[in-house]
DNA sequence: CATAAGATAGGAATAACTCCTATTGCTGAA
DNA sequence: TTCAGCAATAGGAGTTATTCCTATCTTATG
């Protein structure tokens, strides 16, 4: 257990999001600010290979880290990609209940809520309302609401 | 609609696994011999604006797309990535259950289960039956080649 | 103190896209 | 029939996220 090793494994304990390699990378060089990016490919996997963390392949291009290796469902938001815990146990019965659906060897299932974090959600209510302020301006009328 | 943008759509109506880009372009050259990999790209991403088709973002790292485009839940080969259908209606409580579970604001989930498809099953069969040949022939000497 | 194993930094290589641009080919007006 | 206009294509360059490679550095051990 290294010094970078620990401090990797620190950022991603504290970070309660999980974060992409470069976030770790970004949260690490603040406390070690020589590191090296490949360093820290390099132990994310060596953590993962020994179960310390586990990566997450959610929806796609960019693998995540969670140092909480229990199987468990996520959020996503669809704008930022952050990804979150979704505080529950697994639904085994969901298994049991598709597995006869395919001719597949059936050996887990990936159960993710896609939606809008809350700083989403408030940057889009800010650009909203002042591009209705602007239009207010421009053409006299109001209109405030979206859903 | 080109000839191009045709053969790419029958294409991915014939094979029954959902495929990646690049396993579009290799049907497609089949037909379509100086066909561009860009070409290919460019007209899977207007067929998706256009609704044609949609893009499934699974696991990790690739693409896929499905011309259908029904919400739908899919399996997925841990081995070779391919990606079939699940014949069900996707379970609309699965969100109503969770959504309360995390302060996004939810707006749809994906579910996936992960398994081993019968090719790759079968490949694992015959690999493992030879190499249990092999280790019984050379009492199983030579194992730490990679590790 | 020597040395060997393992880790690190830095950069090159790769994969899967995405973007850019010159060329091609189609359509409709003259 | 010709030709302007314009969308689509081919080919290649650029980008992003990741993996691989290698020289250098650290650490544990005899």
């Amino acid at each position: 257990m290294t010094r970078q090793r620990r401090v990797i494994l620190e950022v991603l304990e504290k970070l309660n999001s999980h974060p992409t390699a470069d976030e770790v990378y970004e949260a690490v060089r603040e406390r070690l600010p020589r590191i090296s990016l490949s360093t820290v490919y390099h132990n994310l996997e060596l953590l993962c290979d020994r179960g310390m963390i586990q990566m997450l392949e959610v929806g796609c291009s960019k693998k995540h880290f969670d140092c909480d290796t229990r199987d468990h469902y996520h959020v996503r938001c669809a704008r930022c990609g952050r990804v979150e815990n979704l505080p529950i146990e697994p639904f085994s019965y969901l298994e049991r209940a598709l597995r006869h659906l395919s001719d597949y060897e059936v050996t887990g299932h990936k159960l993710e809520l896609i939606g809008i974090c809350p700083q989403c959600r408030q940057k889009e209510a800010e650009e909203d309302s002042s591009s209705d302020a602007e239009a207010a301006r421009e053409d006299g009328e109001e209109r405030r609401r979206r859903s």
